[in-house]
DNA sequence: GCTGCTTCTGTGAGCGTTCACAGTAGAGAA
DNA sequence: TTCTCTACTGTGAACGCTCACAGAAGCAGC
């Protein structure tokens, strides 16, 4: 067979050359190229033989252009720039939702909105139709961004559920409350009592689950809840050394510690060490979000799984699914406890 | 011609509303849009006005289709999952570039490329012209992804140094060797004598010219070269706890380490815990990169910053360039000691 | 007057696809 | 025969833009 030579090649092959060396028309290559429904057999694997024949690869603009599809999806992220340098998780949730696009052979185009400058640019840049729908990510949800995408009839998703709870936006969160309770039965099957917890952002149902389902747990085990041992943080590391902190001054009989994301609980681990306590036997300490943040620490952490993998599988599934014309779904997925060294 | 209002309006303003909206024709408007030149100052402010009243927006694949150009460039990270997820600075990269694209008004498609089938996969849709340039970061370098897209004419530019010296890549890398003798002329100037290396991936020039500037400073100093206190790491958190691991057990009078990556570093900090040393007291640990891990550390990490937002940004004007039409070009940035505790 | 030059403007063509539609061939039914 | 139906194929027109080119207007020099 004819080898695909990258001689002095300039222009790429056309769908009319592809025609032309197939024998049949455009219009015949263009059904193979979408379906290949109403096509012979015998046409078909022409088409078929050409194309591998000549190297050619669709044009994405002039199939744009007429479909009014961009064939490409944005990842946006509205977070402080700092937070994407520092936690794990939102590489895990970019790589997932790349991959599972990839598969489907759909560009991702990366969007990072830290500034409100950024954020009406690149609203203006999707709602202008350069993209076909997106995937968003904000852990302060309550977002403009998300109500304006949704508004303008831009297919969106998003990452966590968001806060406006009827505002009929799709979203793929893990199921926070139930995480939570798993973790606090796990500490309390360990004989701890006085367990305190550094929370999430209240601002985002995700941190108000998690704090819910703690209290949850105590109340059902007959412990009574003591304010003080509830600190609230914002998932960044450096509240949860100070959440530690606090905690320790108020309540220093403590003898263990629900924090709400596993790069908080590296804070965490980083002042009780500072305080003298062993981990675990003073203080167990346990995370959320298995992120690798919970390997990275010592000790190694005692979390609750987020399946991102499957969030983000879930985030481009639902995406997909509504740019076809589907309505806005909501997905909770179960997490898992995974016991190591911090309990 | 009076068809064109038809009911609720769906379909975004074209070049052709606005011309009529501003009583000229769509060359003028062209004209305007790309560079203003041969345009009246009063069509201009007519056109400019049209555009605010309608709030077009250039239809994108519309111009590519014509001009060739997609005017969007690719980030291809070729490294296997586990870096991505583990390392910061490909964080910090990413973002570095986004944001310097942004300024250009380019989106950035990700591309990862972690397996054998995603290569093929991405060089195929790049080669295709999906995109106008690529960003290329591989820390083991001697990809041959490179050479392919630089055959097939696709302007590139690598971070960090290519291991084909003459091979016509553009680069933007920082002085490797340079920083390496400010660490080791540092942890010297504290009296250290018995300074043992975790060295990068060896495969590739950055990790090569580490050790090359260790030993430079180590002969300057008179000190003679052991080999027992060099071990090979290859920039993962794993391979610098098992490196540290092999040091002591070798060297175990050792009083300080120079570790290739800060994310080695936290590695030999726990290797070094572990085994009881006290940091910096027995041993002083210096890192490279100053990435976020290097504060995420305990005790704080002192290294060599990387210039990454430098280094982004000269990506970004060098690739931008090369796309103009100039020659590819090597971009060699400073490096800075940075002291903090655990020296 | 004609010629040349500069600055500005409008027009037709065409980029590579998809889509609607018209058309063909062959099989089966009336 | 003729008509209908199904399965397939080809063709012209878009899609919204840029580019080359032609032309207009103004001005200067001869």
């Amino acid at each position: 067979m004819t080898m695909s030579q990258s001689g002095g090649r300039r222009k790429p092959p056309t769908i009319h050359d592809v025609a032309r060396e197939a024998g049949v028309s455009r219009g015949t290559v263009s059904r193979v190229l979408n379906g290949g429904h109403y096509v012979s057999p015998a046409a078909a694997e022409a088409v078929n033989a050409a194309i591998r024949r000549t190297g050619y690869v669709v044009n994405r603009h002039a199939r744009s252009l007429i479909t009014g599809r961009s064939d490409s999806i944005g990842f946006l992220l509205t977070e402080p720039q700092e937070r994407f340098f520092e936690d794990p998780n939102f590489n895990v949730l970019l790589r997932g939702c790349t991959q599972a696009l990839a598969a489907h052979d759909i560009p991702l185009l990366l969007m990072l909105a830290g500034t409100q400058d950024e954020r009406r640019r690149l609203t203006r840049y999707i709602t202008a139709g350069h993209v076909d729908g997106v995937l968003l990510v904000s852990s302060h949800s309550g977002d403009p961004v998300a109500e304006q995408l949704r508004d303008a009839g831009v297919p969106l998703v998003m990452c966590g559920k968001p806060i406006g709870v009827g505002s009929k936006v799709s979203y793929v969160a893990a199921d926070d409350r139930d995480g939570a309770r798993d973790m606090v039965r796990h500490l309390l099957s360990l004989g701890r009592r006085r367990i305190g917890m550094v929370t999430g952002a209240l601002d985002a149902p995700g941190g108000v689950e998690r704090l819910a389902g703690y209290q949850e747990v105590l109340t059902e085990a007959g412990i009574e809840l003591d304010e003080r041992l509830v600190v609230s943080g914002d998932y960044s590391r450096a509240s949860g050394e100070a959440g530690a902190e606090l905690l320790l001054e108020r309540a220093p009989d403590m003898d263990a510690v629900f924090v709400a994301s596993d790069l908080m609980a590296q804070g965490v681990l980083s002042a009780l060490h500072r305080a003298g306590r062993s981990i675990p036997e003073d203080v167990a300490v346990g995370g959320f979000d298995d992120s690798s943040a919970a390997l990275a620490s010592s000790p190694e952490l005692t979390t609750i799984r987020q399946p991102y993998d499957r969030i983000s599988s879930e985030m481009v599934r639902v995406l997909l699914a509504q740019i076809g014309g589907e309505d806005p779904a909501a997905v909770i997925l179960p997490t898992e406890l995974v016991k190591r060294q911090s309990t």
